[in-house]
Parts: structure tokens; sequence; C-alpha cells
DNA sequence: AACAAAATTAAATAATTATTTAACAAGCTT
DNA sequence: AAGCTTGTTAAATAATTATTTAATTTTGTT
């Protein structure tokens, strides 16, 4: 043993492997590849780092490592950073667990309100055309009543989901759900 | 035209699909196969179905849709319905959203809560153990503290998330963010 | 402007995941 | 209990997605 605080450095490493390793694996959540997922646990303990290190600490080519890293800035997980004097690009990873939650739910919310909320517009400009058609039988008008009462309950729930988005964007929610009790 | 009533039979069947592509469109949010995002839309407007239904409906084999049911039921979004007479077990799509999104986030949440919980607290007893031995350098221990500091602030979220989830469980949370505005 | 270094894109391969077909097991009905 | 219907499991195939190697483009330095 060339020296006796190896030991120490070892427990240190082994500590954040274990997190490492936890975070990665939840976050198949976030929908990105075991790639990504890799990379975000690795940076969370790093100030900064270049594609290159990345590469070399993860195994992996430098094209996976580019493409894991877009991948999470688009969810704002990783941020570039700008250091002069070095002509890599560098690259740290958001550490407030809050701003990722935010971006993230927000981001996957709004999409689906919108997608959604839209579908349900058109369905019921459709469903209203077939309840006033001359033609349609009161079978018909009735069952186009049905469903256009059932659209009508869902959006209820889309708005509050948009309420919810607004409130996390905000802080407003940390008001009735403070971060520290 | 055997009958001018059809037209507008096919609007509501075009209202329908209309949504429907939309509900399984965004339902790789929830981690689903596209055949279950497809088979919960289909069930929405639907008051139950049987295997051979679906099966039917959406043109796929049997197990299939037995395994999409079957994953559709662990997140709650497809309850099994007794219906006596019929030897064919039948299902119904969980058509309340505000139900659909609790049981999902809060399963997901609570899973991502837990793992990453243990790991922080198993990863601060090995950083602990760094920091008091005595063969640590002071580089080594300030590095293990720092570590140490940052697991500690993280749990700040985890605590957060939990509370949220208690708070979505509970329907604390509508006091805050009422259903209907 | 020309060169070198770094990063990205494209094409090919590898790995994973979804779906189907075929075999099996469980459940009713007579 | 035998036989038919329904549902599930297992193995094989198909489809998708992740990753790599190779080629190209971009960026910065001299």
């Amino acid at each position: 043993m060339e020296e006796s605080s190896q030991a120490s450095r070892e427990k240190i490493e082994q500590a954040k492997d274990k997190v490492i390793g936890a975070i990665a694996e939840t976050m198949d959540i976030y929908g990105v590849t075991p790639a990504a997922a890799n990379l975000y646990a690795t940076m969370y303990f790093k100030d900064q780092m270049t594609l290159d290190e990345m590469r070399e600490e993860l195994e992996m080519s430098k094209p996976s490592m580019s493409t894991s890293v877009r991948k999470l800035q688009e969810i704002e997980m990783v941020k570039k950073t700008y250091t002069r004097g070095s002509r890599k690009h560098t690259y740290a990873a958001e550490k407030n667990f809050f701003r990722s939650f935010m971006v993230f739910y927000c981001q996957m919310w709004e999409r689906e309100v919108k997608m959604n909320m839209e579908a349900v517009e058109e369905a019921q400009e459709d469903l209203i055309n077939a309840i006033k058609d001359p033609a349609s039988t009161p079978e018909i008008v009735a069952d186009a009543k049905k469903y256009y009462d059932q659209l009508e309950d869902s959006k209820t729930y889309y708005r509050w989901l948009s309420d919810l988005v607004q409130s996390i964007r905000s802080g407003e929610i940390f008001e009735f759900l403070p971060k520290e009790k």
C-alpha cells in the first residue's frame, strides 16, 4: 500500500457510485437513454466536464456523449459553461433538483394539455355538427351528446394541469408546499 | 347511399378518432407501449370491452391485448369489471384523468424518492467514515464534506416530492389548486 | 487563409423492446 | 370428468432505439 489515505479516497468513490447508480436508474423516468442517464449522474458530482472527459470517464464514444449532452440540455439538466482559455466546450449539470423538476414536468404537461385540448376542441365541433344535423336520428344525437359531455368533463382536468404548471413556474406552489418544513 | 344519417355517424367516429389519436400519442409519457396507448384511448370511449373485442377493434393479437391490459391495470388506467352472464373477462377504462394522474405520478415519484433516498443515506454514512478516518488527509476530508453537504441539500427535494405525493393522495392539493375555477 | 482540433452528422451495427405465432393452462358447461 | 372456450406464457420474429465507426463540418489558432 503506498498510502493509507487511499482507503478513504475509495470510500468516497464508493459513496458517489451508490448515488450515481440510483440517479441513473431512476432517470428512465425522464425518457433519456442509459448513456444520458449515466452521464447526468456522473456530472452531478463534477464541477464541469468536456466531451473528452465524459468519453474517458464513461468509456463511451464521443458522438454518444455529444447526443446525450444535447438531450440533457433540452430538458435543461445540463448547461453549457463558458471557460476561457480552453477551446473545448464545457458543460455543467444542473444540481438543483427543483429546477429540473420544474423544467421537465412543465414542458411535458404543457405538451399534453396543448395536444389533447386541441383535439378535444376539434372533436367537439364535429359533435355539435352531428347534433345539429337534421339528418341525424335521435339515437345518433344522443350518442353525440354523450361524447360531447365526456369531452367537456375532461377539459376540467386539462385546465387543472395547466394551472399546476403555472403554479410551479411562478413558484406559488411553494407557498402551499414549502421546500423546507 | 343507403341512409343519409350515416354521414353523422361518420362525423362522430371522426371526432372520436381525433381524441383517440391525441391521447395515444401523449401516452408515451406514461411509459406504455403503442399498443397499450392505443388500447386505452380506444377504451376511453367504450363502456367496457372483452379481449376479443379489443383484438377485433385494434386488429392486433390477443396476447398483445392481454399484456397491454395488464400493464394498464398496473397503473390503474384500466379496471376489471364483473359482468355476469358473459364468461369473457371485461375491462373498463378509468375515465377520471385526475385519478390516473394521481396513481401514476405518485407511484413513480415514490419509487424515485425511495431509491434515491436510500442511496443518499448510505453514501452519507460512507462519507462520514471518510471524514472521521484519522488516515484521511485534510484534502480528502474537505472533499468528503463537500459531497456530504451536496447530498444533504438534495434531501430537501426528496422530502418535498414526498410531501407533494401526500398532498395529491389526500386531495389536499385541490384546496390550493381547485379542480373547477 | 491554411491548418489543426473539436464537435456534429450520417451510415452501419448492436442491443433492446414490442408484437406475433404457437404451445400451454385455467375455467366453464354439459 | 370430458370437451370446448378463454386467457396466459414461451419462443420466435419484427420493429425500434441506442451506440459506434467513419465522414464531414465547424471553430479557433497561427
